[in-house]
DNA sequence: AAATACTGGTGTAAATAATGAACCGACAGG
DNA sequence: CCTGTCGGTTCATTATTTACACCAGTATTT
């Protein structure tokens, strides 16, 4: 694999339970030898994409990645534009509501806002959305440029419980009826007792360039709460798709 | 060059002037060949770095940083902490308040928050300050680790403007001086008509990782001005500092 | 309308840079 | 005092990156 990609597969073993990891974990979880590892860190501390713990020497995501941020910010509004609809998408549903755009092949999840609720989804920030295994995967792929599609069928699928569709059969069959509806549903593919309901958000070019979604405790889900949340999240992907700069398709319809 | 600080350095190539960028160009401003650009380009995109414009097929900043950004935020909350800060530090001053953190060999601003007043200084989002030649600079180096200080000491100075110090013995001083202090002045040294006044911001390790730091356009610093600022500067980043999880030195003392 | 000069992207042989095993000193626990 | 692990370094081997030429498409200019 070409190494720029190796170095970077390094920042995607950092996550909420594990913000800091050293040399030796790092080579472990990578596969790749620790001299190689090192001297990728290196590197990307060049540029503050990690730091390292003076202390623990310890390695951790960089204070780069919040300059970056801001400047993508800056050029390409997008978590400014969308967390107000987020934390309204939440009031109105009641339910826990996340965005994600498109991050290489997947879905990266760039804002959540939870439920008001006790028992509620949690989202762990910086989540990777598989494609097939979400509603805001499948939400996604429906609307995406084709190759994604293609891509993404001729992809092993993991199986994260057991209602993942594993085979490619099913899941163009999913991604076709969200393309139909308008909408994707996720009925406890990702995670157990969790139902998610999501839309596609639009890029300037009229494909899918993310998604909108809201996450439901599965025992929850009446036919009034579901009817609620689909006009939320209509509403919702509007917005935020004109916020973003985006254009909403002719053949994107919500169907009752 | 190592081949990743290579692929990396095509990220500073961005900023708020030159969101997006073609291939060739990208190419000629970084003196790496078109074909080699590319392949970095495309292993960045694979992680979400970066992404390419379909229609115009440029290059910009990747929404995966902003994922990245969120979970970095998650483990170590610094501009959530700052931001609420800045907006205080402003108010109080009048002026434009910022803040930047160590990120690879200089400092990455990541967060602004200008002032109310119509002649007021702007600082460009994700904007990269000089150790040498700003207040921030000076203010970090004074009491940042050891090999922060002969690092910068041995680099070559550019000469923003004028008053830029360009010789590693006057920048000792300086440094010297801001040390005594407890803070940092930078008369126009980066930026003509704009004075900075800065103090460092304090890992957990009790060495300096950031800066705090108030710009003002430099014909409107009086004594009184000056007096105030140093005031709030110093409640601002203590607070900063302690939110941030950091350390205090006892050898860092505001001289009146 | 023809020509020129860009653009993004691809394939190749040559050369450079990445690689990984062995090694080192430091530290922790038994 | 041994043993295991840690972060980090070294260096010969090799596999990867690199740069050049080339291609096709598209503006711009003549």
């Amino acid at each position: 694999m070409r190494t720029v990609q190796k170095a970077l597969k390094l920042l995607d073993l950092f996550d909420e339970t594990r913000p800091e990891i050293g040399l030796s974990v790092l080579a472990r979880l990578s596969g790749i030898d620790k001299a190689t590892v090192l001297r990728m860190l290196n590197d990307m501390a060049a540029s503050g994409l990690v730091e390292q713990d003076q202390a623990s020497r310890n390695w951790r995501l960089g204070a780069g990645i919040l300059r970056l941020a801001r400047l993508r910010e800056a050029g390409f509004p997008a978590t400014e534009v969308i967390n107000p609809i987020l934390a309204q998408l939440a009031g109105e549903t009641g339910e826990t509501a996340h965005a994600s755009l498109r991050a290489g092949r997947d879905l990266g999840t760039i804002g959540v806002v939870e439920s008001a609720r006790s028992n509620r989804v949690y989202i762990e920030p910086g989540l990777v959305l598989p494609l097939h295994a979400t509603a805001s995967g499948l939400a996604y792929c429906a609307f995406a440029r084709p190759e994604v599609l293609s891509d993404v069928l001729a992809r092993p699928l993991s199986a994260h419980t057991g209602a993942t569709p594993t085979d490619s059969a099913t899941l163009a069959a999913r991604i076709d009826e969200a393309r139909a509806q308008g909408y994707a549903c996720a009925d406890q593919t990702y995670e157990a007792e969790v139902f998610g309901i999501a839309m596609p958000l639009f890029g300037a070019d009229g494909f899918a360039c993310g998604a909108l979604a809201v996450a439901t405790p599965a025992a929850r889900l009446t036919p009034e709460l579901r009817a609620r949340i689909l006009a939320a999240l209509a509403r919702a992907t509007r917005e935020a798709t004109r916020g973003m700069g985006g254009r909403i398709p002719e053949h994107h319809r919500i169907a009752a």
